[in-house]
DNA sequence: AGCAAATTTCAGCTGGATTTCAGAAAAAGA
DNA sequence: TCTTTTTCTGAAATCCAGCTGAAATTTGCT
């Protein structure tokens, strides 16, 4: 169970850092705004605890667009202001739950592991769809249980389309969880790509698994029918 | 989105469902652990309020019960008790937040909704007119539950007339929302398209559903009788 | 650097999707 | 009923999104 701190106070860092490790915990840290946003984007952590006021870009800012970037960790606020009105835009903001400093390191604890234990609920560690299975930690995928061996691209893309089964994704969203970055629109990499995945995975008799919704982008069809 | 409110004080009762029904949700209450319980066994809540003292078993018995019996609504308990011995058993039993009365309506809301959010994270918001069907996150349209293929155009303009359902669309303004361009005057693009969208809904037994009104364009007609 | 693998670009091609068109049908008014 | 206006419809024409093979470029390794 990993927990991200984001948190200008080194002590407090400090602090919280002991508590979780005594509870199993490992944790990491990062002391301003921007930073806590990458790391949080880089590697998945089982949650995110995360001060309001940072140098730089605030906590509110750093859920918001943690969220809009599909970020799907829960993340926990420790604010020392505990108005009402700071409370509601925290959780507006995409935040799953707020406590006040200080805070009574037994609640924090109970608090975390209700968050992870929801969040769990829903995320399986392995990713599949019918025969076809991925796992994101050894990166490896197997139909029928036999490895199939793809690119970074091929797999991050199977990857992200695999997280939101039957979703159509557009290529600008493809582009953006995959490459991070801006979709150049004249471009046809993605087209590219998804055509060697299909290849792979027809290989390994795994047709028809992934669609092109004509005019509007991929998706993979997992269920019925 | 409803919610269950397991709470023996009728007066709070009816003050926390004036408070949610004004923020759309649907409210149901039970006044001992028992009904509630069941209640909450017996149908689907998007959320469950809980408070700790009942007569009969308390709130902690009833989470620990409810989860015993696979239910998966979130569940926040309200209590007066705001040590942290209570907080802590209250989540260990398997509860999903917890709130000290007397508390504030407006972070009471953002906390309901943040545990409808998390929970309800999959699952797509539906388009829907009496038997038919629109997901606009998959792009499946289907008639009693079973799939209708649709092109671009016809799926775009099914969406756009059901986000507005009962309302009159022109030409223009169809033309404007679904090819994203000034509509030529002489074409009859959208009558076409319409006709496919009729042909293709009837093939599945859903007549009439899409109206034209002479002189002015096209409405979709979703009526709850 | 030198090499192989991975990634990206490019351009032609194809077939389904889209649009146009013209005549038939339906609605409205006289 | 006849006329006019509007919509419907079938078929044909056009288009364009996506597929593909191959070449060009970048990346990663030794």
């Amino acid at each position: 169970m990993s927990v991200l701190i984001i948190e200008d106070n080194r002590d407090l860092v400090q602090v919280l850092a002991e508590v979780l490790n005594e509870n199993g915990f490992s944790v990491e840290s990062a002391h301003t705004g921007e930073e806590g946003l990458e790391k949080a984007l880089l590697s998945r952590f089982d949650c995110i605890i995360l001060d309001i006021v940072l140098p730089g870009i605030n906590g509110f800012q750093v859920v918001e667009e943690y969220r809009k970037e599909d970020g799907s960790s829960p993340v926990l606020i420790l604010s020392a202001r505990d108005s009402v009105e700071d409370k509601v835009e925290g959780f507006n903001r995409g935040a799953d739950d707020y406590m006040v400093k200080p805070f009574d390191s037994r609640e924090l604890i109970v608090r975390v592991r209700s968050l992870i234990r929801r969040a769990a609920d829903k995320q399986s560690p392995l990713l599949a769809c019918g025969r076809l299975t991925l796992d994101p930690v050894t990166r490896e995928c197997r139909v029928d249980g036999t490895f199939v061996n793809l690119r970074r691209r091929e797999f991050d893309i199977l990857e992200t389309m695999l997280r939101h089964a039957n979703q159509v994704f557009t290529r600008e969203r493809l582009v953006a969880s995959v490459w991070k970055k801006e979709y150049d629109g004249r471009s046809n990499v993605v087209d590219v790509h998804v055509k060697y995945l299909r290849d792979k995975l027809r290989a390994h008799g795994f047709d028809t698994a992934i669609e092109t919704i004509r005019g509007v982008g991929y998706k993979i069809r997992c269920s019925e029918e």
